[in-house]
DNA sequence: GATTGTGAACGCCTTCACAGCA
DNA sequence: TGCTGTGAAGGCGTTCACAATC
């Protein structure tokens, strides 16, 4: 089987993979099976297994998975085998981390991937030319500019409510066809176009269901459920 | 039909309409159906009456929901009819932000569902006794006494990811039920406790998946995909 | 006349189980 | 022998369609 429609939930566990194997010394252990790689991530073995299928034959059978190998796959299907330029907009408390996050661990978590922290965009005057860790603060007049000038392919919103519809059809228009969202508003998008939304609130408030004595605590399975 | 074991997809929706809900001006609209709900949400009509159904029957046929009415039995059905108290764990990039954001809006969309942050841990001496916003950083010794006498009840975990683990595992331990867990790592818990994964990192990795152009760009439905 | 509440059909993802292969 | 790859079965959430009801 191979590649006849990837489903969505499919996609989202592929980071997970590579994440583990991404920690893993090569040196070490060159090879995992889907066994193990099952207990680090969470994952039954055989949806790993499935998962994979779809995109194309990376195992040997009765040995495992050569690391290397597999995150090198993973890395080409997700597309992060060429350096992804991310940019900003909104450099408020939100923003502001998430640029620390990317610089002090420049090296770690999101660059060892392929993800780069390019540009930062405000309104405010204030915060206009200032530098957050390793990415200085457009105004967002020059976005377009910007967008195509460092080749922007996904945009991280981090501005209120009310701006991001706004701020996301200018983008869009700008070419950029992959956001996440972090205001806590639904947005609109043209066709072709995709927003994953971050809304922490929701999930807080969603949390408050469980957060009491667990009525029917019938099962003690699911270990580690949720949000993913 | 009622309360046959809910699915998480449908607990994780119940907050989204809450959220539409408190922000209709009851006085210019004190009844909406689930057309208009749907259309305000993203969820499908058919979809948000099935929800609402598996806990009781809320509507009036021919006519919609009373706004006020619905918003306080979902307010019930999430537990938000009584405040819920939050804490934190670990004040720095993140956890400052979210302190923050608590707090300017503190009288908005956190806490008009009821969520209020009461207290912030830190392992960092530096950080001990200083407030931020309107929550007081407190030692990680102290936590099961605050816990108790503040009525935690959901933490946010905004530690390394090398010390998530050890954190859940000593909140646990005095009796919290319910984390929104920011950092990258799988976290092993007891049956009866519950995790939610805000990963910004997997959501960035997966969206490189759609960045580029849409190869197959078959149909041009699905406004509003990806993670919610 | 309009909209809810819901059983039934549907479709999709997950799980299962085993054949295939190193 | 051990683990992958995968068709088939199963489970579960979504969609559909309409009877019930205001
Ligand atoms: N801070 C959090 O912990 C948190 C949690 C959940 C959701 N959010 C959401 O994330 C978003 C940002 O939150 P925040 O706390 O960082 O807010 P903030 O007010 O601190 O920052 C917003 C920033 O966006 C800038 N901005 C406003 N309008 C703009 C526009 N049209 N174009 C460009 N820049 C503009 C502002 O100048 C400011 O720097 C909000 O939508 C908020 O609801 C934040
Ligand atoms: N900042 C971001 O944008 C971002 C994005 C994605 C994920 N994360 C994750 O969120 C977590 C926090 O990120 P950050 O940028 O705020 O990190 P940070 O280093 O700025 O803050 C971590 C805080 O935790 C405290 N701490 C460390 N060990 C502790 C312990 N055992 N007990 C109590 N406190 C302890 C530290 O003193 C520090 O104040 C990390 O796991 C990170 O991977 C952050």
């Amino acid at each position: 089987m191979r590649q006849r429609r990837v489903p969505d939930v499919v996609v989202n566990r592929l980071p997970l993979y590579l994440r583990v194997l991404s920690e893993i010394d090569v040196d070490h252990a060159p090879i995992i099976s889907s066994y193990e790689l099952g207990e680090r991530t969470g994952i039954t073995p055989g949806q790993i297994r499935k998962d994979l299928s779809m995109f194309g034959v990376f195992g040997k059978q009765g040995v495992g998975y050569d690391v290397s190998i597999l995150r090198g796959e993973l890395r080409r299907i997700l597309k992060l085998n060429r350096i992804v330029n991310v940019g900003l907009v909104g450099v408020g408390n939100l923003g502001q981390a998430f640029l620390r996050y990317g610089a002090d661990r420049q090296r770690e978590i999101l660059s060892r991937e392929g993800l780069r922290m390019r540009a930062a965009f405000d309104q405010d005057e204030r915060k206009i030319g200032r530098r957050i860790a390793v990415v200085e603060v457009y105004p967002v007049a020059r976005m377009p500019e910007l967008i195509k000038k460092l080749d922007l392919k996904i945009m991280i919103l981090t501005v209120p409510a009310g701006a991001a519809q706004e701020i996301l059809d200018r983008c869009v228009a700008s070419g950029v066809k992959a956001f996440l969202n972090f205001a806590p508003v639904k947005l609109t998008v043209p066709a072709g176009v995709r927003v994953h939304h971050a809304d922490f609130t929701l999930q807080l408030e969603s949390l408050a269901y469980y957060s009491r004595e667990w009525e029917g605590n019938e099962e003690q399975t699911n270990i580690e459920s949720g949000t993913d």
